[in-house]
DNA sequence: CGGTATCCGGTAAGATACTG
DNA sequence: CAGTATCTTACCGGATACCG
């Protein structure tokens, strides 16, 4: 596994959080979760369509290693695989709700000017 | 003034947000800042002992340009700048507190392991 | 004191091709 | 369908020197 975005240089809480959300796409993926409960590969390519497939691996394998995601695959063909948050990345919640509401606010601030 | 870490493609809320807030250092420099309601230039290098001062004044002016922070100029000599967030930056207090709690969790996570 | 200017390396992120 | 492998690019962030 590859290394994630900022490691934490000063030990402050929101530098840990931030080292867990902070890549170009998980916030977004963790947000899509959290509205459709499970999500597929594909479901993904979907939902972020500019996203490469090398990023879309790397982004869920890193919430997968920080145990934020868990990945259950089924073994058949055609094979099929889900995503869904673990109990502990449940509790993201508060931190995404937080940034989905402030990012509302910011959007329409942005639109008004 | 030069670019913001990621560009928002998805229009997606807490895109919006991450683009705020993220930058290796904006994150902890908000949560000081709510913490001590003013920071000067020298306050911050004490409190981010390993920011470059390239980084210190990037990171400082991109939160002044999105609006986050206010800079003020005193006139005199030796100068004097005070930063403080502004009302609207304010408005992020739920997204660094919900950040700062969540971490907070995490780090103690992470000790007990 | 509070910054800029310049140069540069490491790595996040992208494009493309291929596979069990 | 759900990924890897490989190569390449972009740019974030650091080091150093200098300035009003």
């Amino acid at each position: 596994m590859e290394r994630r975005v900022y490691d934490c240089v000063l030990g402050c809480p929101v530098e840990s959080t931030l080292q867990i959300i902070a890549g170009k796409w998980k916030s977004v993926i963790l947000y899509r979760l959290f509205q459709e409960k499970v999500g597929r590969y594909s479901d993904f390519e979907r939902w972020l369509p500019t996203i490469s497939a090398r990023m879309l691996a790397r982004q869920l394998g890193e919430l997968v290693a920080d145990g934020v995601l868990e990945k259950q695959i089924y073994a058949q063909v055609p094979p099929k695989t889900e995503y869904r948050l673990t109990a502990f990345g449940e509790t993201l919640w508060p931190v995404i709700s937080a940034m989905e509401q402030w990012g509302r606010q910011y959007n329409q601030k942005r639109a008004a000017e």
